[in-house]
DNA sequence: GTCAACGACTAATGCGCTTTAGTGTGTTAC
DNA sequence: GTAACACACTAAAGCGCATTAGTCGTTGAC
């Protein structure tokens, strides 16, 4: 039953239309030279008849790369789906990478150490020609695997900004530091003394610098009723810090959270609870999206393009895939948008607990 | 700059170190016959021992396909990043297919003609095997392109089950008829009369079904303030869709949305007008998420597995590979998930106006 | 004792493309 | 008038693998 549908072109059927050997068809469809201007012009419009594309296996068998830049998400199933970031920046990511004519191939593993079996066998397999890796750690074992393999990288969203790149491993981090910075200011300037900054996941590099920054954005304005607890990013984590925080003898009367899901999830906690925001708990997320919008009231929230973000990571990989010199940059710095969810503190006797 | 890294092993490396010729590695490494089974052993510990992987580019380049699968998401950048939806599936989707050694590419375009042009591309680039098509239009010109192509693919979502399937198409769809009948069932009981639906893309599939079917039950119910409004999912159309409806003479007692970020935006929209849900409006989401968790109240929602759906899809889809006939079946029914947004409808005047 | 058949393996070809090494022609230099 | 050379193009090799067509030695049948 299986047809034998279109055949696909090849450049011999070209060269055979056009008169001309296959070779000759390769320089003139590269741009290479060997070709008079006449002769390409007309090989070029023969191609055009026949809709030929190149065969990305052949031309990645001969020597020219797979075509595909590699991504891979690694999450416990559990927290997937849920933060607007990804998709966000997967699209910003293949738009630019589209432009070129590089696919994507993406996965989802359930770990670190599935993702670094699924670099090895994309290796191996000669799939990728360069990968973006998300969600840097601490001691991140990617870099160095990455350049043992000699796959160039953009490691998105820092490693600490330290170190020297690896050999083709370029890094676009985001400012966290001067966001941290941002939020505690709003804060501040609204009288909040006692904040607490419900984190992510600590082994990821960027929940530590902004925890870092916190504390010593704290120290540097005295004061001693701040801190951090960290999650797995998950609402019902979110929730149940929440939950804690507000329990507590002396409970903040702002809360950071660094994702929106968890923003929304304390949210709705608060309601609950029938503590008043922001008239009695100040909540800022950590990354805007619909959600930060939709809520009740809307809340206020670091807002940053990370379509763009996207955009220049993989920009940063087609130029790692020229040649060109590993780089470490600064992204654009996020912007905190104010909305109904932050307000003066509350001073006196916290709220009525209901 | 450029280093030479640790060179990737190709089956002469295997063939040299064994001691065979490179067909008897191939034979060996692929289970055909042709070699004994103390060499197919030793041929496999030295492959294992390299850490050798078939390069993809020469498979496909020897008629054995691209070892890859391929999903593109036809959305304005607008509306992306937000529904859990996709992540959900593409993350059930690649589940099955890494089992299978298949990669996914994954692109996101602007709008079906982009789409159809991806598929042609990659067809002629023989990037892909096949393919999975989710959201299924109304006089959708994608399987006749496929079929044309010769690429299986399935459908994810359905073409109204009506039809032969094509070539190598199969149709996964979700029981949207039976899950609108229920929506209803359980908001008739609560005693709701005048009910709205806020849907999403008139031109897709599954929106016609559900306001098709919603139309069936009100006429079977004999209830004339049932009606259904169409939207792109966004929030902002959700929201504006919401105020319309809740502005007019005779508001619904209980709205449907298409989906959790328009519900959530209208539950917002409720909650700026005090107009308190449930007690005076019920909401319903379609498509369960951390949103219709983490809300106050938490929304009643139809929740479906999908990341199931995408592993039953990318089964679909093997069997196609494997030369299968192409089929057509109705995935797992979504269940209804009563929350605290849907409850006994107001009877009297609607609410105190704000 | 010869021939067919079989098992275990090797040689050779092709997939579609890029690239290097030619080949033949026209032009310029002296 | 021949050498040197640029130019437009062709021939051939190679990328890594699968596959088809052999090759060679061993068995079994008659």
């Amino acid at each position: 039953m299986r047809r034998t549908p279109a055949r696909r072109p090849t450049i011999k059927d070209i060269a055979r239309r056009a008169g001309v050997s296959e070779s000759a068809v390769s320089f003139a469809l590269n741009g290479r030279p060997g070709v008079s201007e006449v002769t390409r012009a007309r090989i070029r419009r023969v191609a055009e008849e026949l809709g030929w594309q190149p065969s990305t296996a052949a031309r990645a068998l001969s020597g020219e790369g797979a075509a595909t830049a590699g991504l891979v998400l690694a999450r416990p199933a559990r927290t997937l789906g849920v933060e607007s970031f990804f998709l966000q920046l997967v699209s910003g990511v293949q738009e630019v990478l589209a432009g070129r004519g590089l696919g994507l191939l993406f996965q989802v593993v359930e770990d670190l150490d599935a993702e670094c079996a699924v670099y090895r066998r994309w290796w191996a397999e000669r799939r990728v020609d360069g990968l973006l890796v998300v969600d840097p750690r601490a001691d991140d074992p990617r870099p160095a695997l990455l350049d043992r393999l000699g796959l160039p990288a953009v490691v998105v969203g820092a490693l600490d900004g330290r170190g020297a790149p690896h050999g083709a491993i370029s890094t676009l981090w985001a400012d966290d530091t001067g966001a941290m910075a941002s939020i505690v200011g709003h804060l501040y300037d609204l009288g909040h003394r006692r904040i607490t900054h419900i984190a992510g996941l600590p082994e990821l590099a960027h929940t530590r610098r902004r925890m870092a920054c916190l504390r010593a954005e704290a120290a540097r304005r005295g004061l001693p009723d701040v801190r951090s607890v960290t999650t797995d990013y998950s609402d019902a984590q979110g929730a149940e810090a929440t939950r804690r925080e507000l329990a507590g003898d002396r409970p903040p009367t702002a809360i950071v959270y660094d994702n929106d899901v968890m923003a929304v999830a304390g949210l709705a906690v608060a309601a609950g609870r029938g503590v008043p925001v922001p008239a009695a708990l100040s909540i800022v997320a950590w990354d805007d999206s619909v959600l930060c919008r939709s809520t009740h009231p809307a809340l206020t929230a670091l807002v940053r393009d990370t379509a763009a973000f996207g955009r220049h990571a993989a920009e940063h990989l087609l130029a790692l895939l020229d040649g060109g010199p590993p780089v470490s940059v600064q992204d654009a710095v996020p912007r905190l948008c104010p909305r109904a969810s932050t307000g003066p503190a509350c001073k006196g006797a916290p709220w009525p607990v209901v």
